[in-house]
DNA sequence: GGCATTATGTTCCAGGGCGAAACAAACCCT
DNA sequence: AGGGTTTGTTTCGCCCTGGAACATAATGCC
């Protein structure tokens, strides 16, 4: 049902209304598990009647399960507990050093996992893909026989054509114009399309929420992906900016310094160029393929070079997020991926850039926070969006 | 009507579709003026007995008026056109060089306007407002009595707390922390509230929208708003991103360069270090407060001077909004104020640079419009932010 | 142990809003 | 003048929700 500033030109009717109630149950119940039907009423004004006929339609369709009683007993006839269902949604990400295949369920928990290091670098992507299929073939046949998966989604380090299905460019695999579904589409149950999705937007969102409908950390932030190069998102009101294409959070790509050193994109001074992977274990004189703990333990331990590779790129890292944070004014910055490991190296320096460098500093001061130390997290984020179409519109799953 | 994504845990109610669907029969309305309740049942996709009951309940509020036949007669039974009604909304606008007082009707026409010249940089508050409120009462004062007054906004030029109604900041006029409700009061029906809201959003309403509820030339653009500072703001799906504390569109003090001049907020190398009027006329060899359109004719005439200050704007505009438009993937922009009477000269520039600094240009190569000539757009946008209010929820508003 | 209390969940009915279809109205075209 | 066509209106039934009463299952107190 559109909202009232929505594009959407649809006439509401009576079925409209049992839509969004619907999803509205479903959203309460996931947000606050262990709900019971009186608790959803009073949570979205309805009545315990209403509440209690969209549950009874929600667990029929398996979207919602009734539990045990596990609360502690108070007065009064004991609630039953209701908790999301059984629908399970596949998330698949491929990064330059590891391949994720990650089953989740509507309640966020991670149902069955597989991984694979390796270096997949300039890799043939038929290769790569069909050792990830290979790894979601392994977990999905696994699973009971009786659950029912109900999207799928891969995260990549690129430039993506959702509508399309399409990889446009991922400089650091070495892909373009490259079309994923067929290598996985024997792996998935018939009709069951694979969407795509930027790796740090679909990581954002298991900032955004913690678990399908459950409210995250932060519902205004500013994501950063640092890997090879460095991803991003922003994140407003729980949603995530696409932008016209769907090619926002490129900020990677946010010019520091125009007379800086030329970026492969075509562009110079790109902040990629200053705090991306290769330009920080550089400037620390440590191998290409360090890991950012090394380059952090250095750094406190007193070595000069890793010092002055994390002042570069605090410093440019202040001036590119200053900027962005002036035109969104969404003061909070959380660090994801190598940044992430980095964070408490990091801070003091960039929240003290943040706070000369933005004009709203004076009455809002920014903050930096790191994502922890999640792996795959756009696997994760890749299940959450699949689920976020079921909360959107349950109705479509019913049957 | 919350949409499926918005946080919005109202259950909705058979009311709540009533509501619904008289703000889409008013939006729709407005959309197409001279529209028939036929069309509007084409156009939402209710059935004629809804569209027809939604539109008597509209004509009878006055929001949506019925006039006599202008279409050339086709087939069947004459239709009866319909126009949005006769509310009105009072637009304000304090700027550098201008007052600006402006009636209009929900349909976008101006039913009234007072305007006053002067030079109010660093001036009196209390003298400019109310120099403002007699502008105002003026106008409000020659309405038909009849005809009923929404709301009424107030643009400025600086960073405004809207919930507060407080002015936090506003350089160039050399305001701070003020209130500008009491000096307006007297002037507005009683119940009313005057609206605060930043003059580069608000004018960039206007660029959204033709006029309340109707498609503008863009949904998705960025709006730079060139006067002594440079105001931005990004428009989304034809929504004005706010940003967290409605402090977002400070494009002007995005970092250009770390290493250049020092700007008043603090921050090095801002983009209004470059742009900004007083950056340009001085490169320019001009006075400061010369025209816009002189530096144009300069340039023109080859002027090496002008052109050269013309060359350190489009750079580090390219700079500046290459970032930007990397991070939000919004490929358009609209350049308003002095920025907009500029366009053609630096256009050719401008879009080369962003080609070459944008990641997704080879995909969509970004383009510069200029807004027009339009004065105090955001006298303008702050009357349309007030019927937005109306269009959104017109039940509130049938008494 | 029995009974009052309390909160949950269910059932029944009424009211509001929309859609479908029939009907009335007003015009064009031949 | 009459048929065709489109708009606007009326009537009726369906669907969804709310409200109130009822049933249920526990606690707490005596």
């Amino acid at each position: 049902m559109p909202g009232p500033e929505s594009a959407s030109r649809e006439g509401a009717r009576q079925s409209t209304l049992r839509t969004t109630n619907l999803a509205l149950t479903l959203r309460t119940v996931c947000a606050v598990p262990l709900s019971s039907r009186a608790d959803v009423a009073a949570a979205t004004g309805m009545s315990r009647a209403t509440a209690a006929r969209l549950v009874d339609e929600l667990v029929a369709a398996g979207l919602v399960n009734e539990v045990g009683r596990v609360l502690p007993a108070r007065r009064g006839r004991p609630a039953t507990p209701l908790v999301p269902g059984s629908p399970l949604a596949l998330g698949l990400q491929v990064d330059v050093g590891l391949l994720t295949a990650r089953v989740l369920d509507l309640g966020g928990r991670v149902v069955a996992e597989a991984v694979e290091e390796g270096t997949f670098v300039a890799g043939d992507p038929a290769d790569t893909l069909t050792r990830l299929a290979g790894l979601a073939a392994g977990i999905l046949d696994a699973l009971p026989a009786d659950r029912r998966l109900i999207g799928a989604g891969l995260a990549l380090p690129g430039i993506v054509d959702e509508a399309a299905g399409v990889l446009l460019r991922a400089p650091n695999l070495g892909w373009s114009d490259l079309r994923p579904a067929p290598f996985l589409r024997d792996v998935l149950p018939p009709g069951l399309d694979l969407r795509l999705g930027n790796e740090a937007d679909l990581a954002a969102r298991t900032v955004a929420e913690a678990a399908p409908g459950r409210l995250g950390a932060h519902r205004d932030f500013l994501y950063l992906s640092g890997q090879i190069g460095i991803g991003g998102a922003a994140v407003l009101d729980g949603r995530v900016m696409a932008g016209r294409s769907g090619w926002a959070g490129e900020i990677g790509h946010v010019c520091v310094d125009p007379a800086g050193p030329a970026c492969r994109c075509g562009s110079t001074g790109c902040l990629e160029q200053y705090a991306g992977r290769h330009a920080l274990m550089t400037a620390a004189a440590l191998p290409l393929d360090a890991a950012p703990g090394e380059l952090a333990a250095r750094a406190a331990a007193g070595d000069p070079a890793a010092r002055r590779a994390l002042g570069i790129a605090a410093h440019a890292l202040g001036v590119a997020l200053a900027g962005v944070i002036n035109v969104l004014d969404i003061p909070t910055v959380v660090l994801g991926g190598s940044l992430g490991e980095l964070t408490e190296q990091l801070r003091p320096e960039l929240e003290d850039s943040l706070s000369r460098r933005v004009l709203s500093a004076r009455w809002r001061r920014p903050t930096i926070e790191s994502a922890g130390r999640a792996v795959a997290a756009g696997a994760t984020g890749a299940a959450f969006r699949a689920f976020a179409d079921v909360l959107a519109n349950p109705s479509r799953y019913l049957g």
